[in-house]
RNA sequence: GGGAGGGUUCCCGAGUGGCCAAAGGGGGCAGACUGUAAAUCUGUUGCGUCUCGCUUCGAUGGUUCGAAUCCAUCUCCUCCCA
Protein backbone atom coordinates (compact mmCIF):
# COMPACT_ATOMS: atom_id res chain seq x y z
CA UNK A 1 0.00 0.00 0.00
CA UNK A 2 1.68 3.59 -0.77
CA UNK A 3 1.84 6.41 1.45
CA UNK A 4 -1.01 8.33 -0.09
CA UNK A 5 -3.24 4.86 -0.11
CA UNK A 6 -2.79 4.70 3.11
CA UNK A 7 -3.99 7.93 4.02
CA UNK A 8 -7.23 7.50 2.06
CA UNK A 9 -7.45 3.97 3.85
CA UNK A 10 -7.03 5.91 7.78
CA UNK A 11 -9.73 8.33 6.47
CA UNK A 12 -7.74 11.03 6.67
CA UNK A 13 -8.37 12.84 3.26
CA UNK A 14 -11.20 15.11 2.72
CA UNK A 15 -10.46 16.25 -0.92
CA UNK A 16 -7.43 17.06 -3.16
CA UNK A 17 -7.11 19.52 -6.09
CA UNK A 18 -5.49 16.70 -8.43
CA UNK A 19 -5.96 13.43 -6.48
CA UNK A 20 -3.55 11.57 -9.54
CA UNK A 21 -1.21 14.46 -9.13
CA UNK A 22 -0.80 14.54 -5.36
CA UNK A 23 -0.81 11.01 -5.26
CA UNK A 24 2.07 10.89 -7.58
CA UNK A 25 4.15 13.55 -5.46
CA UNK A 26 3.17 11.79 -2.20
CA UNK A 27 3.99 8.10 -3.32
CA UNK A 28 7.44 9.31 -4.57
CA UNK A 29 8.97 11.64 -1.93
CA UNK A 30 8.96 14.75 -4.50
CA UNK A 31 6.11 16.22 -2.38
CA UNK A 32 7.79 19.91 -0.97
CA UNK A 33 4.53 20.47 1.42
CA UNK A 34 3.32 23.33 3.88
CA UNK A 35 1.13 23.39 6.44
CA UNK A 36 0.38 26.85 8.03
CA UNK A 37 0.04 27.49 11.69
CA UNK A 38 -1.61 30.66 13.35
CA UNK A 39 0.09 31.64 16.42
CA UNK A 40 -3.06 32.52 18.14
CA UNK A 41 -1.68 30.97 21.07
CA UNK A 42 0.92 29.73 23.65
CA UNK A 43 0.31 26.41 22.80
CA UNK A 44 -0.76 24.49 19.75
CA UNK A 45 -3.97 21.64 20.41
CA UNK A 46 -5.61 18.97 19.45
CA UNK A 47 -6.98 20.32 16.20
CA UNK A 48 -3.46 20.54 14.92
CA UNK A 49 -2.93 17.47 15.49
CA UNK A 50 -4.05 15.74 13.03
CA UNK A 51 -2.48 17.90 10.53
CA UNK A 52 0.87 17.20 12.44
CA UNK A 53 0.25 13.91 11.97
CA UNK A 54 -0.29 14.01 8.41
CA UNK A 55 2.90 16.23 8.26
CA UNK A 56 4.91 13.22 10.01
CA UNK A 57 3.34 10.30 7.77
CA UNK A 58 4.67 12.67 4.50
CA UNK A 59 8.02 13.19 6.34
CA UNK A 60 8.23 9.62 6.53
CA UNK A 61 7.54 8.95 3.01
CA UNK A 62 10.30 10.95 2.27
CA UNK A 63 8.68 14.65 1.29
CA UNK A 64 10.20 17.40 2.47
CA UNK A 65 7.54 19.85 5.15
CA UNK A 66 7.61 23.40 5.30
CA UNK A 67 5.98 24.67 8.26
CA UNK A 68 4.66 28.05 8.02
CA UNK A 69 3.87 30.41 11.37
CA UNK A 70 1.51 33.05 10.47
CA UNK A 71 3.05 35.77 11.63
CA UNK A 72 1.80 37.99 9.44
CA UNK A 73 -1.63 36.02 8.21
CA UNK A 74 -2.62 35.89 12.23
CA UNK A 75 -2.61 39.95 12.11
CA UNK A 76 -5.37 39.63 9.43
CA UNK A 77 -7.18 36.49 11.03
CA UNK A 78 -9.09 34.18 9.01
CA UNK A 79 -12.80 34.70 8.88
CA UNK A 80 -13.55 30.64 8.51
CA UNK A 81 -16.17 29.83 10.67
CA UNK A 82 -15.39 32.93 12.88
CA UNK A 83 -18.33 34.97 14.45
CA UNK A 84 -16.02 37.71 15.49
CA UNK A 85 -13.07 39.78 14.20
CA UNK A 86 -9.80 38.43 16.00
CA UNK A 87 -7.92 40.34 18.52
CA UNK A 88 -5.04 42.12 17.70
CA UNK A 89 -1.43 40.40 18.85
CA UNK A 90 1.66 42.43 18.99
CA UNK A 91 4.99 40.86 17.46
CA UNK A 92 6.57 40.02 20.72
CA UNK A 93 3.91 38.05 21.77
CA UNK A 94 3.69 36.69 18.24
CA UNK A 95 7.12 35.72 17.97
CA UNK A 96 7.15 33.98 21.88
CA UNK A 97 4.46 31.48 19.83
CA UNK A 98 6.25 30.78 17.14
CA UNK A 99 8.99 29.13 19.48
CA UNK A 100 6.79 27.28 21.21
CA UNK A 101 5.20 25.68 18.14
CA UNK A 102 8.70 25.02 16.86
CA UNK A 103 9.56 23.19 19.71
CA UNK A 104 5.83 21.29 19.68
CA UNK A 105 6.23 20.69 15.94
CA UNK A 106 9.35 19.01 16.22
CA UNK A 107 8.20 16.12 18.10
CA UNK A 108 6.17 15.22 15.09
CA UNK A 109 8.63 15.97 12.30
CA UNK A 110 12.26 16.22 12.03
CA UNK A 111 14.11 19.88 10.90
CA UNK A 112 17.57 18.39 11.01
CA UNK A 113 19.50 18.45 7.80
CA UNK A 114 16.66 20.31 5.66
CA UNK A 115 14.21 18.02 6.07
CA UNK A 116 12.08 20.27 7.32
CA UNK A 117 11.73 23.77 7.34
CA UNK A 118 9.95 26.09 9.48
CA UNK A 119 9.27 29.86 8.10
CA UNK A 120 7.05 32.57 9.17
CA UNK A 121 5.25 34.36 6.54
CA UNK A 122 5.64 37.73 8.65
CA UNK A 123 9.10 37.88 6.81
CA UNK A 124 7.45 38.58 3.58
CA UNK A 125 3.42 40.13 4.74
CA UNK A 126 4.64 42.70 7.01
CA UNK A 127 6.46 44.68 4.71
CA UNK A 128 4.21 44.42 1.41
CA UNK A 129 3.79 47.61 -0.61
CA UNK A 130 -0.12 47.91 -0.65
CA UNK A 131 -0.03 49.12 -4.27
CA UNK A 132 2.35 46.09 -5.50
CA UNK A 133 0.27 43.56 -3.71
CA UNK A 134 -2.72 44.64 -5.50
CA UNK A 135 -1.27 44.94 -8.82
CA UNK A 136 0.96 41.56 -8.33
CA UNK A 137 -1.61 39.83 -6.81
CA UNK A 138 -5.26 41.55 -6.21
CA UNK A 139 -5.06 41.22 -9.80
CA UNK A 140 -5.76 37.65 -9.98
CA UNK A 141 -8.93 37.72 -7.66
CA UNK A 142 -12.41 38.49 -8.95
CA UNK A 143 -15.02 39.55 -6.25
CA UNK A 144 -17.93 37.34 -7.81
CA UNK A 145 -15.71 34.32 -7.35
CA UNK A 146 -14.79 34.90 -4.04
CA UNK A 147 -18.15 35.74 -3.17
CA UNK A 148 -19.26 32.40 -4.67
CA UNK A 149 -16.88 30.19 -1.55
CA UNK A 150 -19.31 28.93 1.06
CA UNK A 151 -16.79 30.70 4.16
CA UNK A 152 -17.91 34.25 2.63
CA UNK A 153 -21.26 33.13 1.89
CA UNK A 154 -22.57 32.36 5.27
CA UNK A 155 -20.57 35.32 6.54
CA UNK A 156 -22.13 37.62 4.16
CA UNK A 157 -25.20 37.55 6.63
CA UNK A 158 -23.55 38.66 9.43
CA UNK A 159 -20.81 40.86 8.29
CA UNK A 160 -17.81 40.40 6.85
CA UNK A 161 -15.00 43.14 6.93
CA UNK A 162 -12.65 44.13 4.35
CA UNK A 163 -9.68 43.01 6.27
CA UNK A 164 -10.91 39.44 7.06
CA UNK A 165 -12.22 39.31 3.16
CA UNK A 166 -8.79 39.75 2.02
CA UNK A 167 -7.19 36.56 4.38
CA UNK A 168 -7.70 34.31 1.14
CA UNK A 169 -5.60 36.91 -0.61
CA UNK A 170 -2.86 36.63 2.35
CA UNK A 171 -2.75 32.58 2.43
CA UNK A 172 -2.79 32.88 -1.59
CA UNK A 173 0.07 34.58 -1.62
CA UNK A 174 2.14 32.62 1.32
CA UNK A 175 1.73 29.46 -1.03
CA UNK A 176 3.16 31.48 -4.07
CA UNK A 177 5.94 32.67 -1.88
CA UNK A 178 6.79 29.35 -0.72
CA UNK A 179 6.20 27.76 -4.65
CA UNK A 180 9.26 30.63 -5.94
CA UNK A 181 10.92 30.47 -3.03
CA UNK A 182 11.48 26.39 -1.73
CA UNK A 183 9.52 25.03 -4.95
CA UNK A 184 6.35 24.43 -2.14
CA UNK A 185 4.51 22.32 -4.80
CA UNK A 186 1.57 20.95 -1.88
CA UNK A 187 -0.35 22.51 0.57
CA UNK A 188 -2.37 20.46 3.40
CA UNK A 189 -4.83 21.77 5.73
CA UNK A 190 -7.89 21.34 7.61
CA UNK A 191 -10.70 21.40 5.61
CA UNK A 192 -12.18 24.25 6.25
CA UNK A 193 -8.76 25.64 4.83
CA UNK A 194 -10.16 24.37 1.50
CA UNK A 195 -11.30 27.54 -0.38
CA UNK A 196 -7.94 29.11 0.89
CA UNK A 197 -5.94 26.60 -0.80
CA UNK A 198 -7.74 27.09 -4.05
CA UNK A 199 -7.21 30.07 -4.16
CA UNK A 200 -3.53 29.36 -3.82
CA UNK A 201 -3.43 27.09 -6.46
CA UNK A 202 -5.08 29.49 -8.66
CA UNK A 203 -2.84 32.12 -8.06
CA UNK A 204 0.50 30.55 -8.62
CA UNK A 205 -1.56 29.24 -12.29
CA UNK A 206 -2.10 32.98 -12.87
CA UNK A 207 1.07 34.34 -12.38
CA UNK A 208 3.07 31.41 -13.86
CA UNK A 209 1.17 29.39 -15.40
CA UNK A 210 2.39 26.31 -13.34
CA UNK A 211 0.30 23.17 -11.18
CA UNK A 212 0.62 23.30 -7.46
CA UNK A 213 -2.06 21.15 -5.60
CA UNK A 214 -3.64 21.03 -2.14
CA UNK A 215 -5.00 18.26 0.29
CA UNK A 216 -7.17 18.78 3.01
CA UNK A 217 -7.61 16.76 6.03
CA UNK A 218 -10.89 15.92 7.65
CA UNK A 219 -12.37 17.63 9.85
CA UNK A 220 -11.54 16.15 13.16
CA UNK A 221 -15.84 15.61 14.81
CA UNK A 222 -17.02 13.32 16.86
CA UNK A 223 -19.83 10.86 16.08
CA UNK A 224 -22.10 13.20 17.34
CA UNK A 225 -20.74 15.94 15.01
CA UNK A 226 -19.42 17.94 17.63
CA UNK A 227 -15.60 19.74 17.48
CA UNK A 228 -13.39 17.59 19.20
CA UNK A 229 -10.76 18.40 21.56
CA UNK A 230 -12.67 20.80 23.50
CA UNK A 231 -12.91 20.21 27.27
CA UNK A 232 -14.46 22.04 30.12
CA UNK A 233 -11.27 24.41 30.16
CA UNK A 234 -11.24 25.09 26.77
CA UNK A 235 -8.90 23.54 23.83
CA UNK A 236 -6.89 20.49 24.68
CA UNK A 237 -3.51 21.84 25.00
CA UNK A 238 -0.57 19.77 23.85
CA UNK A 239 1.37 21.44 26.28
CA UNK A 240 2.10 19.52 29.63
CA UNK A 241 2.24 22.88 31.27
CA UNK A 242 -1.29 23.25 29.58
CA UNK A 243 -2.70 20.21 30.09
CA UNK A 244 -1.03 17.14 32.32
CA UNK A 245 -0.24 13.83 30.00
CA UNK A 246 -2.55 12.44 32.52
CA UNK A 247 -5.57 14.44 31.76
CA UNK A 248 -4.21 14.12 28.06
CA UNK A 249 -4.57 10.58 28.29
CA UNK A 250 -7.93 10.84 29.93
CA UNK A 251 -9.25 12.55 26.99
CA UNK A 252 -8.74 10.00 24.95
CA UNK A 253 -9.41 7.03 27.50
CA UNK A 254 -13.29 8.80 27.50
CA UNK A 255 -14.08 8.57 23.52
CA UNK A 256 -17.08 7.37 22.77
CA UNK A 257 -16.68 4.05 21.56
CA UNK A 258 -18.51 5.00 18.08
CA UNK A 259 -15.14 6.73 17.00
CA UNK A 260 -12.55 4.62 18.86
CA UNK A 261 -11.52 2.93 16.05
CA UNK A 262 -11.60 6.02 13.43
CA UNK A 263 -9.76 7.68 15.90
CA UNK A 264 -7.10 4.99 16.54
CA UNK A 265 -6.43 4.59 12.77
CA UNK A 266 -6.03 8.46 12.46
CA UNK A 267 -3.83 9.50 15.39
CA UNK A 268 -1.27 6.53 15.74
CA UNK A 269 0.97 4.95 13.84
CA UNK A 270 -0.10 1.78 14.14
CA UNK A 271 -0.41 -0.61 11.35
CA UNK A 272 -4.11 -1.10 9.87
CA UNK A 273 -3.69 -4.28 10.26
CA UNK A 274 -3.29 -4.14 13.75
CA UNK A 275 -6.07 -1.68 14.11
CA UNK A 276 -8.15 -4.42 12.27
CA UNK A 277 -8.07 -6.61 15.19
CA UNK A 278 -9.58 -4.39 17.38
CA UNK A 279 -12.60 -3.50 14.87
CA UNK A 280 -14.22 -6.97 16.03
CA UNK A 281 -14.60 -6.02 19.55
CA UNK A 282 -17.84 -5.20 21.09
CA UNK A 283 -19.37 -3.82 24.07
CA UNK A 284 -16.93 -3.35 27.22
CA UNK A 285 -14.21 -5.03 25.22
CA UNK A 286 -13.89 -2.13 23.33
CA UNK A 287 -12.02 -0.87 26.52
CA UNK A 288 -8.84 -2.33 24.94
CA UNK A 289 -9.12 -0.20 21.98
CA UNK A 290 -9.43 2.90 24.19
CA UNK A 291 -6.29 2.58 26.19
CA UNK A 292 -4.42 1.35 23.21
CA UNK A 293 -5.64 4.79 21.83
CA UNK A 294 -5.09 6.69 24.70
CA UNK A 295 -1.05 5.43 25.05
CA UNK A 296 -0.41 5.41 21.30
CA UNK A 297 -1.42 9.21 21.45
CA UNK A 298 -0.06 10.39 24.81
CA UNK A 299 2.77 8.83 23.86
CA UNK A 300 3.04 10.62 20.35
CA UNK A 301 2.70 13.71 21.96
CA UNK A 302 4.21 13.85 25.23
CA UNK A 303 6.52 10.83 25.46
CA UNK A 304 6.53 7.10 26.49
CA UNK A 305 7.42 7.22 30.05
CA UNK A 306 4.49 9.82 29.99
CA UNK A 307 1.90 7.76 28.48
CA UNK A 308 3.23 4.72 30.56
CA UNK A 309 2.78 6.99 33.72
CA UNK A 310 -0.51 7.92 32.73
CA UNK A 311 -2.01 4.77 32.01
CA UNK A 312 -0.73 3.33 35.51
CA UNK A 313 -2.46 6.00 37.32
CA UNK A 314 -5.46 5.53 35.27
CA UNK A 315 -5.60 1.76 35.71
CA UNK A 316 -4.81 2.02 39.39
CA UNK A 317 -7.21 4.56 40.14
CA UNK A 318 -10.21 2.85 38.10
CA UNK A 319 -9.51 -0.37 38.54
CA UNK A 320 -9.55 0.13 42.06
CA UNK A 321 -5.53 -0.72 42.78
CA UNK A 322 -3.22 1.63 44.40
CA UNK A 323 -2.78 4.54 42.67
CA UNK A 324 0.06 6.39 43.12
CA UNK A 325 0.62 8.36 39.91
CA UNK A 326 -2.43 10.08 41.38
CA UNK A 327 -1.46 13.84 41.18
CA UNK A 328 -0.33 15.11 44.77
CA UNK A 329 -2.51 18.09 46.41
CA UNK A 330 0.20 19.86 48.40
CA UNK A 331 -1.22 20.63 52.35
CA UNK A 332 0.27 22.74 54.69
CA UNK A 333 0.43 20.98 57.80
CA UNK A 334 -1.21 23.93 59.46
CA UNK A 335 -3.87 24.01 57.14
CA UNK A 336 -4.99 20.25 57.19
CA UNK A 337 -7.08 20.57 60.53
CA UNK A 338 -7.32 24.49 60.29
CA UNK A 339 -9.06 24.89 57.21
CA UNK A 340 -11.73 23.62 55.74
CA UNK A 341 -11.13 21.02 53.08
CA UNK A 342 -13.53 23.06 50.53
CA UNK A 343 -11.19 26.55 51.31
CA UNK A 344 -8.54 23.85 50.22
CA UNK A 345 -9.92 22.93 47.03
CA UNK A 346 -10.91 26.62 46.25
CA UNK A 347 -7.31 28.07 47.55
CA UNK A 348 -6.27 25.03 45.10
CA UNK A 349 -8.21 26.63 42.11
CA UNK A 350 -9.55 22.81 42.32
CA UNK A 351 -12.99 23.91 42.08
CA UNK A 352 -13.98 26.87 40.44
CA UNK A 353 -15.79 29.06 43.18
CA UNK A 354 -16.98 28.23 46.59
CA UNK A 355 -20.35 28.45 45.70
CA UNK A 356 -19.56 25.58 42.93
CA UNK A 357 -17.64 23.52 45.63
CA UNK A 358 -20.19 23.70 47.88
CA UNK A 359 -22.70 22.59 45.46
CA UNK A 360 -20.59 19.44 44.82
CA UNK A 361 -20.96 18.45 48.27
CA UNK A 362 -24.70 18.90 48.27
CA UNK A 363 -24.38 16.27 45.62
CA UNK A 364 -22.14 14.20 47.13
CA UNK A 365 -19.66 15.03 44.17
CA UNK A 366 -16.44 15.11 46.80
CA UNK A 367 -14.96 11.98 48.41
CA UNK A 368 -12.50 12.21 50.82
CA UNK A 369 -10.43 8.54 51.51
CA UNK A 370 -13.09 7.24 49.63
CA UNK A 371 -16.14 8.25 51.84
CA UNK A 372 -18.54 11.29 50.53
CA UNK A 373 -18.36 14.37 52.26
CA UNK A 374 -21.19 15.12 53.92
CA UNK A 375 -20.66 18.68 55.57
CA UNK A 376 -20.07 21.90 54.31
CA UNK A 377 -17.29 22.33 56.18
CA UNK A 378 -15.46 19.29 56.29
CA UNK A 379 -12.19 19.30 57.74
CA UNK A 380 -9.63 16.38 56.56
CA UNK A 381 -8.06 16.62 59.79
CA UNK A 382 -4.05 15.63 60.66
CA UNK A 383 -3.79 12.27 59.39
CA UNK A 384 -5.24 13.31 56.27
CA UNK A 385 -1.67 12.35 54.48
CA UNK A 386 -1.49 10.06 51.32
CA UNK A 387 -5.50 10.29 51.37
CA UNK A 388 -7.39 10.26 48.30
CA UNK A 389 -9.66 13.68 47.26
CA UNK A 390 -11.97 12.72 44.73
CA UNK A 391 -13.89 15.80 43.26
CA UNK A 392 -16.38 14.59 40.83
CA UNK A 393 -16.11 10.73 39.52
CA UNK A 394 -12.55 11.48 37.48
CA UNK A 395 -10.79 13.63 39.29
CA UNK A 396 -7.97 12.88 41.99
CA UNK A 397 -5.92 14.15 44.43
CA UNK A 398 -3.34 12.11 46.79
CA UNK A 399 -2.92 14.94 49.90
CA UNK A 400 0.38 15.19 50.79
CA UNK A 401 1.26 16.99 53.76
CA UNK A 402 3.86 19.62 53.84
C1' G B 1 -25.62 61.13 5.78
C1' G B 2 -31.27 59.60 6.53
C1' G B 3 -34.64 55.79 8.58
C1' A B 4 -35.78 51.19 11.45
C1' G B 5 -34.54 47.52 14.96
C1' G B 6 -31.36 45.68 18.53
C1' G B 7 -27.19 44.82 22.67
C1' U B 8 -30.02 40.02 28.83
C1' U B 9 -26.30 35.44 32.80
C1' C B 10 -21.14 30.15 28.90
C1' C B 11 -24.36 30.20 24.00
C1' C B 12 -29.32 30.86 21.88
C1' G B 13 -33.34 33.33 23.67
C1' A B 14 -37.85 35.13 27.03
C1' G B 15 -38.65 39.15 30.22
C1' U B 16 -41.03 45.95 29.00
C1' G B 17 -41.62 49.15 36.99
C1' G B 18 -41.77 45.30 42.42
C1' C B 19 -43.52 38.09 42.77
C1' C B 20 -36.17 38.81 38.60
C1' A B 21 -30.14 36.16 40.13
C1' A B 22 -33.89 36.79 35.73
C1' A B 23 -38.60 31.61 31.82
C1' G B 24 -37.28 27.96 28.09
C1' G B 25 -33.61 25.42 25.23
C1' G B 26 -28.46 24.17 24.33
C1' G B 27 -23.99 23.31 26.66
C1' G B 28 -21.42 22.31 31.43
C1' C B 29 -21.16 19.90 36.19
C1' A B 30 -22.89 16.19 39.85
C1' G B 31 -25.80 11.75 41.20
C1' A B 32 -28.24 6.99 39.60
C1' C B 33 -27.49 3.23 35.90
C1' U B 34 -22.89 1.41 33.37
C1' G B 35 -17.73 -0.47 30.76
C1' U B 36 -13.49 5.60 33.02
C1' A B 37 -18.50 4.70 26.77
C1' A B 38 -23.33 6.06 24.79
C1' A B 39 -28.42 6.56 25.82
C1' U B 40 -31.77 7.51 29.79
C1' C B 41 -33.52 9.52 34.48
C1' U B 42 -32.68 13.11 38.62
C1' G B 43 -30.43 17.35 40.58
C1' U B 44 -27.67 21.64 39.59
C1' U B 45 -25.60 25.76 36.70
C1' G B 46 -23.46 34.60 39.28
C1' C B 47 -20.48 35.26 44.00
C1' G B 48 -20.09 35.03 49.25
C1' U B 49 -19.38 34.84 55.95
C1' C B 50 -25.48 30.80 52.02
C1' U B 51 -32.87 30.16 55.31
C1' C B 52 -29.29 35.95 54.56
C1' G B 53 -26.21 39.40 51.92
C1' C B 54 -23.60 41.28 47.58
C1' U B 55 -22.73 42.14 42.31
C1' U B 56 -25.08 41.29 37.29
C1' C B 57 -29.20 42.44 32.07
C1' G B 58 -23.78 47.47 26.38
C1' A B 59 -21.78 52.41 29.29
C1' U B 60 -22.80 56.68 32.19
C1' G B 61 -26.18 59.77 34.53
C1' G B 62 -31.40 60.58 35.92
C1' U B 63 -36.84 59.62 37.41
C1' U B 64 -38.86 56.40 41.38
C1' C B 65 -39.89 53.97 47.97
C1' G B 66 -38.20 50.39 44.05
C1' A B 67 -35.41 49.75 37.22
C1' A B 68 -33.05 44.45 33.04
C1' U B 69 -37.68 47.05 32.41
C1' C B 70 -39.10 54.45 32.23
C1' C B 71 -36.02 59.13 30.60
C1' A B 72 -31.29 61.41 28.71
C1' U B 73 -26.55 61.05 26.69
C1' C B 74 -22.91 57.89 24.81
C1' U B 75 -21.32 53.39 22.54
C1' C B 76 -21.50 49.01 19.53
C1' C B 77 -24.21 45.76 16.13
C1' U B 78 -27.88 44.47 12.27
C1' C B 79 -31.22 45.91 8.42
C1' C B 80 -33.37 49.47 4.74
C1' C B 81 -32.38 54.08 1.76
C1' A B 82 -27.99 56.99 -0.21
Amino acid sequence: MSKYEELVARGMIAQTTNEAQVKELIDNGKAIFYVGFDPTADSLHVGHLLVMIAMKHLQEAGNKAIALIGGGTVMIGDPTGKTDMRRMMGRPEIEANCAVFRQQLSKFIDFSDDKAIMVDNGDWLLNLNYIEFLREVGVHFTVNRMLTFECYKSRLERGLSFIEFNYMLMQSYDFYKLYKNYGCNLQVGGDDQWANILGGTELVRRIDGDDVNGLTMKLLTTSEGKKMGKTEKGALWLDPEKCSPYEFYQYWRNVSDADVIRLMKIFTFLPLEEIAKYENLEGAQLNVAKEVLAYEITKLVHSEEDAKKAQDAARAMFGGGNAQEVPTLEVAKTDASAKSLLDILAENKLVPSKSEGRRLIQQKGIHFDDTPVEEIDFVMGDDCDGKVVRIGKKKRYRITLV
